[in-house]
DNA sequence: TACCAATATCTGCTTATCCGAATAAAGGAT
DNA sequence: ATCCTTTATTCGGATAAGCAGATATTGGTA
């Protein structure tokens, strides 16, 4: 349990989290732009919830694309799904989701 | 959000919040039995939890008293509740509890 | 007043976490 | 082979968080 919130208690992993519940699949560079964040500490972030085995990759061309680990357990899916609900509420996660479904990105 | 699972990310803290949750009241001397941890460390983190609201306190002749706060918001309390029932198959919580109840540290 | 039990806070220290900037690596295209 | 785009990692430094042990505070009691 210390291990999941300790990921979830950083605004930048849980921005990722929240989007990538939404969109199944993104890459860095997607990701990047709809946080408004630098390539550097995105990347080192899903680096974290990959370890925490939160996310996982697949390489496609050119991109990594990122997804939420389609085997978490129980108690880890129920929780960052009440994630994703609260931050429907909540205007910094809603304005990501705005500028992540603006654009084309991905090009 | 994020402040919430800061408060989640330490063991003590959820240690605490998972026995308030099952004793509706606890003085420090309680936790600190039930815990086997040194006071000062659970008289800190509970003063965090309170900094947070996640706990309120109250005097009653020597000892004070430790609740899980009773208006908390609908998020916090169902994150809470999801970790109280996810405890329940932990042995570090399961312990907890029976030295808890194994005693009156209250006297 | 002096004392005592319970709790809170301070002190000095160690470790963890986060950051931007720079560099490296990896794969595709020319 | 070289270049380009995307992503990962390293570096040095700043800040936050955790700890034990010691001291302070609080309210009640002798």
């Amino acid at each position: 349990m210390v291990d999941l919130f300790k990921m979830l208690s950083d605004e930048t992993r849980l921005r990722c989290l929240v989007l990538l519940s939404e969109q199944n699949e993104l890459c860095v560079c997607e990701l990047m732009y709809a946080l408004d964040l630098p390539q550097s500490k995105v990347s080192r972030h899903l680096a974290n919830l990959k370890t925490n085995e939160l996310v996982t990759q697949r390489r496609e061309e050119q991109w990594v694309l990122y997804s939420i680990n389609p085997d978490l357990d129980v108690f880890n899916k129920e929780i960052i799904n009440k994630c994703v609900q609260n931050a429907k509420h909540i205007s910094i996660f809603k304005e990501d989701l705005e500028r992540l479904l603006s654009t084309d990105t991905r090009s």
